[in-house]
RNA sequence: GCUGCUGUAGCUCAGUGGUAGAGCACACCCUUGGUAAGGGUGAGGCCGGGAGUUCAAUCCUCCCCAGCAGCACCA
């Protein structure tokens, strides 16, 4: 007899072999029905599996969300793989894991066939009902590992038997049978294939991946899907992929007017006057938030010498993304090319720090002068991957509200706490929740362990002492993710639909001022090296600028609203009125746009509701009479309200406040 | 960069081996209308670029460019 301890705390003695499934069946037929799999001492197990030992037993059911939804994904990927290589014979699985939102697999297509399409899907869709349909039991069985090695190779599935050879010997490996088909896999599973909605998943689209996640490898040819409980859940999550549409920053960019992008400068951003507007205002305010926090603003060069980025350690690491330029007069003549073979080459810059490094070099510095803390609205140029680039979120040139802090061993941590804290005021004044992360140490790194785990324990410390290194803020270390010169904390904003983008961040490098020979004299009179304190808040103003697009829906705070407000006429006669109304909006500095056009009130609403204006002020005859406007809030439930000019200016301009002046 | 898909009017998209169409936007006219689309008329396109097949290519083939979805990358 073996003793199962449920989390009520009862106990109860059973054969040594009992399954979660009798357990399930002797205390109730309800939960017979609804448990789905078990925690065995906190691991997931399938229903069916035998108990060798004393264990707590939990059982899961379809309320148990997330593993619920594990196990669902997890047996969908079974069925998508299942039911390719019935549609496609000769097709090799590899793997297949669940995701955020459902599931896919990666598939080797047969030699004759070429990757699969989207016009495959439907087709493999129809497969997966029918398989499921089938409601096949999906057994569990231990294989040695030379049996699965001989069964993958006999099979044809080279993949697998790679994967296979490369595994440890002795662990116990498994393989789950649903009827003739059958995969390796670490299980758990539902315990057959009909416990699956066939209406709650959708094959979503198709796509290559390299074998083991690496470029040096095979293309795959991967599937996926997203998956769900039951189908309502399946509606509500097409839904909310729709509403994410509707916010897509490229969508509302070019609806709002903002900015364009365009083959001829492609990855580099054409800003128009109203997104230009919400750029301007973010910079006005990050230099209020600077100079409030003793930096010093500077601007350095686009154009360095390469030689400069070979000392940096960016020419040997980094060129290839790099933009390159001969330092030379072109070739004016009709032969010939265009640069000789001698031309020098200059580099635009991709970063700000070196250059820093060099104003910071200019003259002796003294330990008095530290910290040091030199900021710039730095714009770089990184000749990123085509295929990695994507509206605003990754451009070619971009703008950095960049700054290094030059600083003594004993500042970091002080400094370090001060930015956790302008970061702080930073996000929230946007309305922001984040998280903040460490990243640590790379495999591929310059410097000596000992600087790296001073570095590390620095950042640590001075998130620690802000308080901030709890769950609250998502504190969290991240193996191998730091940069190659430094650790990073990481500042990782949560958006209005709850995705999440990393935007600020702070390192500690020991690395750069030592390859371009910074030093300040110390107290002592000797010279000593500065620690290089890497940040940023916004990150670029490119992506923080999509970033808030996104969050806000198009709909920004007033502060950043590039349109505060329309006058719009009803009457042509109120025509002198509007322009009079808008001049002294804008006369106390709010951006205000007239609509005089001949058209009907409800088309001028419907407009600007659209346009996502604000305030509409609405003036027709009586208005001009009155001295009033009809004010009309975008989103608000009251229809308008009828104010005085005076007392309209008052609450525009009280609302148009940044939230660091108001 | 890799895989797949896409590229037709300012935008969203139809379409055909014989040089093209809709809706919205735009211009003009009628309409002066009180809170999410009033009516009419009109202008607008080297069908992403190059080469090939063909009597004939926006359509078929190949190469290039860009975009989209992933993958890989992100100092």
């Amino acid at each position: 007899m073996i003793r199962i301890t449920l989390p009520d705390g009862t106990a109860r003695d059973v054969e040594r072999g009992t399954t979660p499934a009798d357990v399930a069946a002797a205390i109730g037929p309800g939960l017979a029905k609804a448990a789905i799999a078990a925690r065995v001492n906190g691991e997931m197990r399938d229903i069916g599996r035998p108990i060798e030992e004393d264990a707590e037993l939990a059982l899961v059911t379809s309320r148990d969300v997330d593993d619920a939804l594990e196990l669902a994904r997890h047996d969908y990927a079974h069925v998508l793989a299942e039911a390719v290589q019935n549609l496609f014979p000769g097709t090799q699985i590899t793997f297949g894991p669940s995701t955020d939102d459902g599931f896919y697999y990666d598939f080797a297509p047969p030699a004759d066939h070429g990757q699969f399409t989207e016009e495959d899907l439907p087709r493999i869709e129809e497969e997966m009902r029918r398989i499921i349909a089938a409601d096949a039991p999906l057994e569990r069985e231990v294989w040695t590992r030379t049996q699965l090695i001989e069964w993958f190779k006999d099979h044809g599935e080279t993949f697998k038997a790679e994967w296979a050879a490369e595994l440890p010997e002795g662990e116990e490996l498994t393989i789950y049978r649903a009827g003739d088909w059958l995969d390796m896999c670490r299980g758990p599973h539902l315990a057959s294939t009909g416990k699956l909605d066939p209406q709650a998943f959708k094959l979503t689209r198709v796509s290559g991946a390299y074998w083991r996640g690496d470029q040096k490898n095979a293309m795959l040819s991967r599937i996926y899907g997203t998956g769900w409980l039951d189908r309502k859940q399946l509606k509500q999550h097409l839904i909310r992929l729709e509403e994410a549409g509707k916010r897509d920053h490229r969508k509302l960019g070019r609806e709002m007017d903002l900015f364009h992008l365009q083959e001829e400068a492609h990855g580099s951003v054409f800003w128009h006057p109203k997104g230009y507007m919400i750029w301007r205002e973010l910079e006005a305010y990050m230099r209020r938030a600077m100079d409030g926090g003793g930096y010093r603003e500077i601007k350095t060069p686009q154009l360095m010498d390469a030689r400069q980025w070979e000392q940096s350690g960016h020419w040997g690491k980094y060129r290839e993304n790099m933009f390159v330029i001969p330092d030379e007069v072109p070739n004016t003549a009709d032969e010939g090319a265009l640069v000789s073979d001698e031309a020098e080459w200059m580099a635009l810059k991709p970063m700000n720090c070196p250059a820093h490094v060099l104003v910071f070099k200019q003259g002796i510095k003294s330990y008095r002068d530290l910290p040091l803390r030199l900021g710039e609205m730095g714009c770089c140029h990184r000749n990123e991957p085509h295929g990695a680039l994507h509206g605003l979120m990754r451009v070619r040139q971009f703008t950095q509200d960049d700054a290094h802090i030059f600083c003594t061993e004993d500042q970091i941590v002080a400094e370090v706490r001060k930015f956790c804290e302008l970061a702080d005021r930073v996000y929230k004044d946007f309305g922001f929740t984040y998280s903040i992360k460490l990243a640590l140490r790379p495999e591929q790194r310059f410097g000596s362990d000992a600087d790296w785990d001073k570095a590390e324990d620095e950042l640590r410390n001075a998130v620690i002492e802000s308080g901030m290194a709890t769950e609250e803020f998502g504190w969290e270390e991240l193996p191998g993710e730091g940069a190659f010169y430094a650790p990073k904390l990481e500042w990782h904003l949560t958006d209005a639909i709850g995705r999440t983008w990393q935007v600020g961040t702070i390192q500690s490098d020991r690395v750069l001022p030592e390859r371009l020979d910074a030093s300040y004299i110390g107290e002592d009179g000797d010279k000593h090296r500065p620690v290089m304190l890497h940040r940023a808040i916004f990150g670029s103003y490119e992506r923080f600028i999509g970033i808030l697009i996104e969050h806000f829906a198009g709909k920004l705070p007033l502060w950043l609203a590039p349109v505060q407000a329309v006058v719009a006429t009803i009457v042509s006669d109120a025509d002198d009125y509007a322009n009079a109304v808008a001049d002294k909006l804008r006369a106390a500095g709010l951006r205000v746009e007239t609509d005089l056009r001949n058209e009907k009130i409800n088309y001028k609403v419907r407009e600007h509701s659209l346009a996502k204006v604000a305030n509409l002020l609405v003036v027709g005859k009586r208005e001009a009479e009155e001295g009033t406007v009809a004010l009309r809030v975008l989103g608000s439930d009251e229809h308008q309200k009828v104010l005085s000019l005076e007392d309209a200016i008052a609450r525009l301009t009280a609302e148009a406040k940044a939230p660091d002046l108001g």
